[in-house]
DNA sequence: AACTTGACGAGGG
DNA sequence: CCCCTCGCCAAGT
């Protein structure tokens, strides 16, 4: 065959991406999760740069808007978007957000069950989502 | 082809 | 706990 160099880097392929936005739009309003965890789930020369470059190009249907960085907070300020529109999106369904625009990943940070290898997690045991 | 910037992450002070 | 630096990978110029 001509070609031997069948990259899945190729983010410009929309496999590639539509790998990405399978994930993100499986995700439950609620809940977030990071760039790195996105890349981690997919292998694959997947990294959360590149992860938050396909993100740039999310198109409608996928809640973009709930994953963020591995601080917990967005990183929406360096583009566009309105740097607090991220934010009260996800202030809006019921994440709770610190001063420095900084949330709870531990608590809110969201695995598919298919990669959730016999059942939790390993980072956080119990997340309690009750008040404290 | 090389340099710079960018929806990031981890480590060190 | 917060701020700064280095590393990664790809796109744009």
């Amino acid at each position: 065959m001509s070609d031997q160099n069948e990259r899945h880097t190729d983010v410009d392929s929309p496999r590639y991406r539509e790998r990405v936005y399978e994930i993100v739009r499986r995700i439950p309003a609620g809940r977030v999760m990071t760039y790195g965890q996105l890349a981690e789930l997919l292998g694959e020369g997947y990294t959360a740069r590149t992860v938050g470059f396909v993100m740039h190009a999310a198109p409608e249907g996928v809640p973009w808007h709930r994953v963020i960085n591995a601080q917990g907070a967005c990183s929406t300020g360096r583009v566009v978007l309105p740097p607090d529109k991220q934010q009260r999106m996800l202030e809006a369904e019921g994440v709770a957000f610190d001063a420095r625009a900084r949330c709870d990943l531990g608590r809110y940070r969201w695995t598919p069950e298919e990669f959730e290898d016999g059942g939790a997690a390993g980072d956080e045991p119990q997340p309690s989502l009750f008040n404290d």
